[in-house]
DNA sequence: TATGGTAATAAGTATGTACATATTATTCTG
DNA sequence: CAGAATAATATGTACATACTTATTACCATA
């Protein structure tokens, strides 16, 4: 019998991918401990656990102290969405980034929006509608409320230049957040913005980001007709 | 000055977070060496490794070998969306899982799909269609092609009991695949099933696994009118 | 038969050391 | 001075060891 000698965590992770591929370790079932599957490696308990816990993270194994590692009975596929800033994303695709700011002022929020965000109700908040174009051709409407009470700096600024999602970025840091994709049929005035017809399917994206305890922003991203996000699993 | 000791990598992760968030260190900015870091919070430079290796995976810090690290200019936000198998999306709603088969044949798919599954062009393959509902309502309307020559088993299921999606999921593993999400406005028949009205705009869910150099299987689910997927930053 | 304590166990983590590797900076050579 | 060889350096990884912690299994007690 060959002895192949895992020497790296990246070896030992693939052979145990192959296994469970190859159905050498089936569904449900245990798989060694660590030490034990170390010895047969030839290598330090340490390495298998850095490479079975690689495994784990994509869902694939699950582990758990005392009961041991056993392969997932229906392993949940953990897509990786990358959400770059506009601007890269339209640049990635070769295009020019330009982006057009429609309105800016400061005023109460929906209650909705004032909820989600939980501010209080008559307080008022930064409202910016913008439009992103990748070279002439509208890539995605923006619809802002920036809180104002986590992000003062931002009232003194036009986001003629920077684009707000970048500016955000730079000046208002989160810690945490909330995204959410659906999608929806444009209204009117989207179209006309976004050169499509009316009714149209379109993708929307919702993201809500804190600081702390503090709301900073909820945006509204609804993209241009035929948009999709893709990952790899 | 207090010496709050660092003892986990748990506790050193928070704290390069911290300072990350408050812009001690500012975006762009190199962060100490590591082992300037285990010196400092009195840990091994394995555990401060550790804790900046987890924070560099979410894109927050850039390192690189040599150069060191610094913080992220713009951070790219990742989103791990969890795909599940549909049962249990729906049982965690706390909503009767149930599912339909519409359709069931062998035939040969468009030049696209056979295209995309890199089959050949006059290759029949599975061609699946199923409802899935969430008590009554329906839940997402699945059109699925199978490769026969990589799940030749496939070919005796019915798919009566168990849905494709289970079915698939403990008889044809996949080492890699694509996905990826998108708005339409759905068909006459699409909205029959969905029971919504045509050309209203629905979430739709592309998916493309592969077994090594075999595409396994090529799915399309078209969500109800409403559907969001949600992921937290 | 419950129940509560205890021992056993497997993963989780910390550490010091050593070496690997990628990348930059520097020096040497033509 | 250009380009190649070389040194320096920061992260990347491997390993042996020791200890921690969550969880299970078992056993004793009420």
């Amino acid at each position: 019998m060959t002895k192949p000698e895992f020497r790296s965590w990246q070896s030992v992770h693939d052979e145990v991918l192959r296994r469970i591929h190859t159905r050498a370790w089936k569904p449900g079932e245990m798989i060694p401990h660590e030490a034990d599957l170390a010895a047969e490696f030839g290598c330090a308990r340490a390495t298998v656990n850095r490479a079975l816990r690689q495994i784990a993270a994509t869902g694939l194994l699950d582990r758990r102290r005392k009961a041991g590692t056993r392969v997932a009975e229906q392993p949940v596929a953990k897509a990786t969405l990358d959400i770059a800033v506009i601007r890269q994303e339209v640049e990635a695709r070769g295009q020019r980034y330009r982006h057009q700011l429609i309105d800016r002022c400061i005023e109460k929020p929906p209650a909705a929006t004032a909820a989600a965000m939980g501010t209080d109700a008559c307080q008022t908040l930064l409202h910016l509608r913008a439009l992103h174009m990748a070279d002439t051709q509208p890539y995605a409407l923006e619809d802002r409320w920036v809180n104002l009470a986590a992000v003062p700096d931002a009232a003194h600024e036009e986001f003629a230049e920077t684009s707000s999602n970048e500016w955000l970025l730079k000046h208002a840091p989160y810690t945490h957040g909330e995204i959410s994709f659906s999608a929806a049929n444009v209204s009117q005035s989207e179209a006309d913005a976004l050169d499509c017809a009316a009714g149209a399917a379109v993708f929307v994206l919702d993201r809500l980001t804190w600081n702390g305890s503090f709301s900073v922003t909820k945006v509204r991203l609804v993209f241009a007709e035929g948009h999709a996000m893709r990952a790899v699993i």
